[in-house]
DNA sequence: CGTAAAATTGATCTGTCTCAACGTGGGTGG
DNA sequence: CCACCCACGTTGAGACAGATCAATTTTACG
C-alpha cells in the first residue's frame, strides 16, 4: 500500500525493505522488451533470475499442435520464474504483453542472499502463493460456463492489478488480445468474442478497447464465483501458533 | 531410490536424511483415516502441519453448484498442504482415497526447524515442484481431446507412483473412481467411462479393476504428449551457478 | 446374501470449435 | 496528410465433443 515504487509491488508484500533493497542492488541490468516478445525460453539453462519491474508478461507453454496455453500472468515485482532457483533452468516460456522492464540478477550472487532467512522464506511464500493461484485457475477451468471463466480471470486480474497500483475504481487496462484471453481460459478466439459480448450485454463489464470497466464489482464476483481469499496468503495468518 | 521407508519418498528427495529424521521426530501422532474421508477442510485454522506417510489422498475444491474439482494428488512423503506454513490455514480440502496414515507435526515445533537452511530450502523446492505440476495440469486441461487428458494423468501418476515405490513395470493401482478421474481432468463421469474404453480399445492401457497396465509406455506417453521433465526439478540442476 | 456404490450403455441436447468471410482501427510510408 | 495495410475484432453456418438424463449391470462390502 505504502510502497514508494511500483516495481516492488509483490516483492514488497513478502520482503522486508532491507532485504528487498539488497536484492535490487544485485540487479546487473534492467533490460527492456517491446510488447509481445519472448523474455525467456522454456527449459533453457539460466545463470540469472529475472524480476519484472515494469509492464506485464505471461507464462506460457506451447502444446504440440501449435496451440498455446497461458499458465499465469507476471506483474511488476514478481519473479518471472522461481523454478530457476531450483533447477537452474527456466520452467516455462515468458512473453511480454506490454513493453517491459526486467531486472536481471546473477544466480550466483542471489545464492548468497539466500542465507538471509527472510529472503528464502519470501521465496517459499511466493511459490506457495503462485501454487494457490494455479489451483484456482485449475478449478476455474473445470467450470462449465466459459462466461464464468472469463469473468473469473477479470476479477482476479482486477484484484492483483489494483494491489500493484495498476488499476482502481473497478477500471483496469487488460493488455490482452482476445486470442490471449482464450489461451488463458481454454476457449477459442471466436468464442472469447461472443463471451465478452454476452458479459457486456448482461451489464457485468464494459469495454472500451482493452480497458475493462466493472460497474458492479460485487455482481461480477458473484457471477464469477470469485472468492479472493487465495490471493491473500497473509490475511488469515495467525499470531504465533 | 534407496529409501528404506516409503513414508519418506518425497521428503527423501528434497531433504538430507538428518533433517528428514528431525522432522519425523517431531510428529506428535500418526493418525489413521479410512478411505474417502476428509483429512483437512479448506480454510480451517491449523496448528499442525500434515505429512502423508501411507496411502494416497487428493486435494480438492468444492465449486458452488456442488461440483468438485480435484487439484492434485498427495503421495507418501508429501506435505498435505504447504500453505499452512504461510497462512496458518489449510488452503484446500484434503481427502483420503485409500486408507491413509498421516503424521501431524505441531506448527510451533516445525517453526524452529525452519532455522535449518536445508529445511526451508526443501519446502521452497517442494512448493516450486507443486507449482510445476499444477502448470502442467492447467496446460493439460486446455487439451482438446479428453483421451489425451486422461492418458496424461495416467502417465504422470505412473511416474510419481513409481518414484514412490508404489508402481513398477508399467503397472499401477490407481485407487480412483471414474467420478474422481473426471473431477481431475474436468469431464463427466459418463464420459470418463467411454474415454477409458477407447484407450483400452486402442491398446494404450489395460484395466483390471482399478489396476492400470501400460503395455507400451512410450506409445502412451507420445499419445498423451507427456514430457516428464516437470516432475524432475533437480534433474537439470547446474553444479554451481 | 443383500444392498449400495460404481461402472456401463443408450439417446438426446447443447456449448464450443472450426472454417470462412467481413469489418475496423491504428500505425507506417509515400 | 492521406492511403494503405495488417493485426485484431466481429459475425455466420455447420460440425462435433462432451454434458445430461435415464436405465441397467456389475462390483464391493457389511
Amino acid at each position: 500500500m505504502s510502497n514508494s515504487k511500483p516495481l516492488s509491488a509483490r516483492l514488497g508484500v513478502y520482503l522486508q525493505s532491507q532485504d528487498r533493497e539488497a536484492i535490487m542492488r544485485l540487479a546487473r541490468q534492467a533490460r527492456s522488451f517491446p510488447a509481445r516478445q519472448d523474455i525467456a525460453r522454456e527449459n533453457a539453462p539460466e545463470t540469472i533470475i529475472r524480476i519484472l519491474t515494469e509492464g506485464m508478461a505471461c507464462r506460457y507453454k506451447m502444446m504440440p499442435g501449435g496451440r498455446r496455453a497461458i499458465t499465469g500472468y507476471v506483474l511488476p515485482g514478481d519473479f518471472c520464474d522461481l523454478g530457476v532457483f531450483v533447477s537452474g533452468r527456466s520452467g516455462a516460456c515468458i512473453a511480454s504483453l506490454t513493453p517491459c522492464r526486467v531486472a536481471e540478477i546473477p544466480l550466483a550472487l542471489m545464492t548468497e542472499l539466500l542465507a538471509r532467512p527472510g529472503v528464502l522464506r519470501a521465496l517459499f511464500e511466493m511459490a506457495v502463493a503462485e501454487a494457490a493461484i494455479l489451483r484456482e485457475w485449475l478449478a476455474n477451468m473445470g467450470q462449465e460456463l466459459s462466461e464464468q471463466r472469463v469473468a473469473h480471470l477479470i476479477c482476479e486480474m482486477r484484484k492483483r492489478m489494483e494491489a500493484a497500483g495498476m488499476a482502481q475504481d473497478g477500471e483496469l487496462h487488460l493488455p490482452l488480445t482476445q486470442e490471449e484471453l482464450g489461451e488463458s481460459v481454454g476457449i477459442s478466439t471466436v468464442h472469447v468474442n461472443r463471451v465478452l459480448q454476452r458479459l457486456k450485454a448482461d451489464g457485468l463489464i464494459q469495454l472500451h478497447g482493452r480497458t475493462v470497466t466493472i460497474p458492479d464489482l460485487a455482481r461480477l464476483e458473484t457471477f464469477a464465483e470469485f472468492e479472493p481469499g487465495y490471493l491473500e496468503p497473509h490475511a488469515a495468518a495467525l499470531p504465533a501458533g
